[in-house]
DNA sequence: AATATTGTTCAGCA
DNA sequence: GTGCTGAACAATAT
């Protein structure tokens, strides 16, 4: 499920699994997955060299290799497995490192909706992706939080799951914040007042602070989050009320009708 | 068999 | 220019 949490937990696995070790092969089985960069150029770039750091911009995950970053986006079912065997590798792998030590970091990803990638200049790609800031950086605070709402307008969950607004939040996590603050996710961004901001702040920091705490294992998550209650006619774990299902930029968005207002 | 699915991008329209 | 909608991408699960 890879929106911010997902990604961040893969930043991690990553870090602890696949840092520093001489990389010997490189398979790419599915080039149409590849964004501007070509399989050989790709291979040539991996080729016995290790990966030195990570950075995570949103849904995408950076990759230090010498001097380029291997870039990896999810798409909507993608993971990562480091593994031993060949035959340990996941279903619907589409690109795969091997280190030295023979284990291997392999990309999984059914539907191809991902991107893997290459690029020297991070800044630049994500300039090029128009990626806004990630709300982990340090300086996505209450202030810049406030700024970037100005001016905006249009539906509360048309702004979330705006990349080149807040970089990383997907559908499940911008429903999650609504649910948490009591807000109507077709409510206007020009009508929340500022405290209310400040409190979507707030809870947009510590769902994104749990869930990763919780490696972003859905089941870890605690019992009155909306995310164990995607189906329309559950009932709402805060209020008792119904959960509802609506369509909102053609993405499913769920919430309770009587604690999140009828709008 | 029809419908749904965590993401991104683009065309068409208001 | 801004915002909304639906479609397309691909491969499943129910």
């Amino acid at each position: 499920m890879p929106e911010l949490p997902d990604v961040e937990v893969f930043k991690k696995y990553l870090r602890k699994t696949s840092l520093n070790k001489k990389i010997v092969k490189t398979e790419v089985l599915a080039n149409d997955m590849l964004g501007g960069i070509s399989e050989t150029q790709l291979k040539r770039r991996l080729k016995n060299q290790s990966f030195s750091d990570t950075h995570r911009v949103g849904k995408y995950l950076f990759v230090k290799c010498a001097n380029n970053w291997l870039v990896l986006h999810f798409g909507m079912t993608g993971f990562l497995s480091y593994h031993r065997s060949p035959e340990a590798a996941p279903r619907f792998t589409r690109l795969f490192v091997e280190f030295d030590n023979g284990f291997r970091l392999s990309y999984s990803c059914m539907r191809k909706l991902g991107i893997i990638d290459l690029t020297d200049d991070l800044d630049a790609y994500t300039k090029k992706k128009e990626l806004g800031k990630d709300p982990l950086d340090k300086d996505f605070t209450e202030g810049y939080f406030l700024n970037l709402i100005k001016g905006k307008r249009g539906s509360l969950k048309s702004f979330f799951m705006n990349q080149k607004y807040i970089a990383g939040l997907g559908n499940i996590y911008a429903d999650e914040i609504f649910f948490h603050t009591n807000l109507h996710p077709k409510d206007k961004v020009e009508k929340v007042s500022e405290e209310k901001w400040k409190e979507v702040y707030k809870n947009m920091m510590r769902i994104l602070d749990t869930t990763i705490k919780a490696k972003a294992e859905i089941e870890k998550y605690p019992k009155d989050y909306l995310i164990h209650y995607r189906k329309a006619d559950e009932t709402c774990p805060k209020c008792g009320g119904r959960i509802r299902q609506i369509k909102i930029n053609s993405r499913s968005t769920y919430f309770c009708e009587s604690h999140q207002g009828s709008n």
